[in-house]
DNA sequence: TATAATTAAGTTGTGTACAATTTAATTCTA
DNA sequence: TAGAATTAAATTGTACACAACTTAATTATA
């Protein structure tokens, strides 16, 4: 068992299979006229409303860098706007517009046609997701907010 | 069970364990100079030299675009030198300098410093290991040379 | 065998990711 | 309470990732 083959490395499934996921997102979610990092912004927006910038960034694991352009993309797209906390002026709040609302009623047809993108049987992706879900937790990524 | 959940979705834990595993790989990849799809390259080379741009790309599952600039960085940093295949003047064929060769010695230590990354126990490494090339075979990630 | 089709790299443009830094607002503390 | 420390966004710079396209070489075929 030579370490260094890449057929060896745990790192490198995660990687592909994780490009690849995103990539047949892409199709799904063209229609809707977002991209992978978007929808999951619109994904939280659509649990909580009218929440900072800072708090999506914990739940994606995203920073700044990422977020400010993520979001302000999806305001000249007329899904969501933001605002300033009046009672601190750091932090913005982004918040659903009339179309970001409406786009969830589009959206919940997307975890349908997703379901098909991996091939699994339902038991089998319950297996994948408490395998995840788990490592997740071991490798700090989990906010204590989670399961619904 | 809101299929709409962030906590619901399957996608998620691999965008963002994926993004995780890379960003610690980079602390250690660091002192190589090498970014972690340079690292992949990498991989790709020790195991077989002198191989086409093509085959590399196959194998990571990255097209020319991505794989263009990623070689370039790596004849940079001198670990590799390109030439073209005098029978297929197309092909660009990618091998290992002295520095790349030598690299490798160097890179023996990561996969022992990896293993500190997931906090998995050996029978835990291997099942997730084992699950993951099997969603890879699933999704068509697994080109036929595959285990060592 | 000339031309069409295919193929391998490279290029261009858009959109992440993220480290590092900057800016402005808020909170802490000497 | 004035200056220091902290915090939230934004900015800058580097490096992917990939769709779409271009270029040049090779192969197929009418």
């Amino acid at each position: 068992m030579n370490p260094l083959h890449l057929s060896n490395q745990l790192c490198f499934p995660f990687y592909s299979i994780s490009k690849e996921i995103i990539k047949r997102y892409r199709h799904i979610l063209k229609p809707l006229n977002l991209t992978y990092p978007q929808y999951l912004v619109m994904l939280v927006l659509w649990e909580e409303d009218h929440v900072t910038l800072k708090s999506i960034g914990e739940r994606l694991q995203l920073d700044s860098g990422t977020l400010t352009p993520v979001a302000n993309k999806l305001i000249e797209a007329g899904y969501v706007k933001k605002t300033r906390n009046p009672e601190d002026e750091r932090q913005l709040v982004i918040q659903l517009t009339e179309r970001g609302h409406a786009l969830q009623k589009e959206a919940e047809q997307i975890p349908v046609k997703v379901h098909d993108i991996y091939g699994l049987s339902e038991e089998e992706y319950v297996r994948y997701k408490t395998m995840l879900d788990d490592l997740s937790m071991k490798l700090g990524l989990t906010s204590n907010k989670e399961k619904c």
